[in-house]
DNA sequence: CCGGTGGGTTACCGCCGGGTAACAAAGTCG
DNA sequence: CGACTTTGTTACCCGGCGGTAACCCACCGG
């Protein structure tokens, strides 16, 4: 499980050829998703992606059907890997919170990363409608897991009761936020983001009264 | 100020054509913006907006440069809004955290309406670089005021200490992304999306001590 | 009545990008 | 060594879209 995005094209050796087609073909979707995650979907052109792989256009469809087929690919993975990491975080030991917590943190790894990335910053807004469809029905199971997990910490009394819907969308959104600015050549660690976002989004803005004795919480409902 | 949206063309009453063309720029700025939204940038074009409009695509030429600038122009728009409504909120009185309320409200319902969820949804990425850099200046002033709010809170007390800039990076992160899932025809009203987020973020997931009593505050330390 | 001007139309151009056809080289196997 | 398969290449097609040229017509002042 190297680091994503190095990305050394099997095609950058001349010779070498019994890498198999998985793995080529995994290397396109690979630097497919680099480039829309910077370029955009539209923008990005399938002869730049085969520039990148140091190939010409035609031999990508040696290995895809098409472009939206590649799109489509690339936020299934990234749908994929969010879904398998919520789910390895509910299997764990622990309290619900310890797992929220655990998840939360696979998350927002996960959406700095290509094709995590490529699921926030594209999503599957340009597919025709078959796929989109199958895509929003994954989301749809990765969201209800999150939740799951919200729900079984108020239930446990470790998370205050709130709507776990709203919540999972809220929490969620500013995880994956951070697959829209953070740069992985950034000086900042996406560890340590991660760490301080949750940090921030447990305990909240307003002060705990662990130290200061006697402010109310702040109620917000006023707002207007 | 009419609702966004609504988005009837001054076209569309074929006679009565005193109108001036900053309504008319303006309407094509809007309708442009609907359809960035519902199918991004690229894949929008600009006959699909003077359809919209009840007219050809030449006629928006008349009104407009270029695609670049229609785009441009909606996203200054979204982030001449958040600022304007930054500057009031912090302008308004109130302690810190009252203002933060307001300016967060008021930032969560732009990123509803055409132009903040045409900041949100498309950005200044597809634009050159020059006009990218401007808009990013934009999009930096907005980001300190936010930020700024925050600080003051902090300093007044108000607010839990913590770094300024990556929590108004989560919070401005959980309001933008409601800008990506919200659909003004669906049933929840933008105030209460807004309102129950702004709760959320301000208290926290994990429960106050006020009525629970022994729980110690969620660490999250220990991720992982 | 008439010419100019604002506001709009039809017809078109040129380029770019997704996708394909036909071929070439190289490895594999009898 | 030769035939077949795998893998990539060069050359091309074609449809769509941003953008433009040229024309049209309603109105308005004189």
């Amino acid at each position: 499980m190297s680091r994503e995005g190095i990305c050394a094209s099997p095609w950058s050796r001349p010779l070498l050829r019994r890498e198999g087609r998985a793995v080529k073909r995994d290397a396109v979707l690979r630097a497919a998703a680099s480039l829309f995650n910077e370029f955009g979907y539209h923008a990005t052109s399938l002869e730049m992606v085969a520039e990148r792989l140091r190939v010409t256009k035609p031999t990508l469809y040696y290995y895809i059907q098409s472009k939206e087929e590649i799109l489509f690919e690339c936020v299934r993975l990234g749908l994929e890997l969010l879904r398998s990491a919520i789910a390895r975080a509910a299997a764990s030991g622990g309290t619900a919170v310890d797992k929220l917590n655990a998840a939360m943190q696979e998350y927002a790894m996960i959406v700095t990363r290509d094709f995590g990335m490529c699921l926030i910053r594209v999503g599957e807004d340009p597919l025709a409608a078959a796929g989109r469809k199958k895509l929003r029905r994954l989301k749809a199971e990765v969201d209800h897991e999150f939740r799951a997990l919200i729900e079984q910490g108020i239930a446990e009394g470790l998370l205050a009761p709130c709507d776990a819907k709203l919540a999972a969308f809220t929490l969620a959104g500013a995880l994956s936020w951070i697959g829209r600015w953070y740069d992985p050549r950034g000086p900042l660690s996406a560890e340590a983001v991660a760490r301080d976002s949750i940090v921030l989004l447990m305990n909240g803005l307003a002060p705990r009264r662990a130290a200061s004795r006697s402010r109310r919480p702040v109620l917000a409902r006023g707002a207007s």
